[in-house]
DNA sequence: CTTGACCTTCCCATGATTGGAAGGATTACA
DNA sequence: TGTAATCCTTCCAATCATGGGAAGGTCAAG
């Protein structure tokens, strides 16, 4: 089967399955005489894994980890539920910033008219030279004190 | 007060600063005689403003529309409450998304004993082959059934 | 044999941000 | 005054996963 057959077969474009391979997530492909990628069913299931972990919001490194715990039968379920919590922690870290951002946004939101005339909170908050930004850098060099990803 | 200064001061570092003025989001500044870029109190009230907004998740695209509505004083304050509405839209939209996938992830966590043996559901499931993967793109432009899939 | 749909590789763009190199300017201190 | 440290400048690259598109080769049906 042709890459184009595959990319449908399994959900993953074909773009992103030269991508993947180009990066190592999956092997080279068998190419017929002229070139073509060719795909066996058993291809496709792998990239069936990876579309669905890649729709669970798993990074490509974590889906390498996960593929290769998939393909080791002697894999410690502990190892594959590391990772997935791991990402649990990741995502509900996101989660509770978007929230915060929304509510505090609905929140403004409320109070704004939302008519022709000129006066808006949601304009006066973000013009509000009160709130105090936090420092730019946390002046490195200090102790481990845990980075803190983003921004 | 130079570049570094400007960034301590609004919470935005000199590497964005830089970057807002070149994609116009942000005027260019006075220079001295020996290129430093300069910057007031206003221009800072300004970058804080955009630090705001940004820490609220706004896009640079909509940041500029607030930034212009700020300064215009004959707006609507409809306007403004659009586009948080509709970033609000957006931020729901997101967390949605990341909630359903810690759900699902944190369902197969739980019936994952983590121990040292290999059997795992949340390997299982992302190797299960009849979660269908949605159509990649709607196939646009095939007559009424184009070739067999080969299937 | 032509046509059109497929495939190949290669480069570019996204968004917001950081990192770094090369080199000039300013400041601090001995 | 000399010099070192710390600023500043511009320019280029990388991130992450993905899509767009060009230039050109291949394949199957008519």
């Amino acid at each position: 089967m042709n890459i184009g057959q595959a990319a449908a077969a399994s959900g993953v474009s074909a773009k992103m399955i030269r991508y993947y391979e180009s990066i190592g997530l999956i092997p080279r492909t068998v190419r017929t005489e002229s070139g073509y990628r060719v795909y066996s069913d058993r291809d496709v299931h792998t990239l069936r894994f990876i579309r669905r972990a890649r729709d669970l919001g798993f990074s490509v490194e974590q889906i390498a980890d996960l593929v290769s715990l998939w393909h080791d039968r002697e894999r410690a379920s502990k190892d594959v539920k590391t990772i997935a919590l791991e990402h649990v922690g990741v995502l509900e870290r996101k989660i509770r910033e978007l929230q915060e951002m929304a509510s505090t946004l609905k929140h403004l939101a409320t109070n704004c008219h939302g008519d022709a005339r000129p006066h808006c909170p949601i304009i006066e908050e973000l013009a509000n030279d009160e709130a105090v930004p936090p420092p730019l850098k946390p002046d490195a060099k200090f102790g481990p004190l845990g980075k803190s990803p983003a921004r």
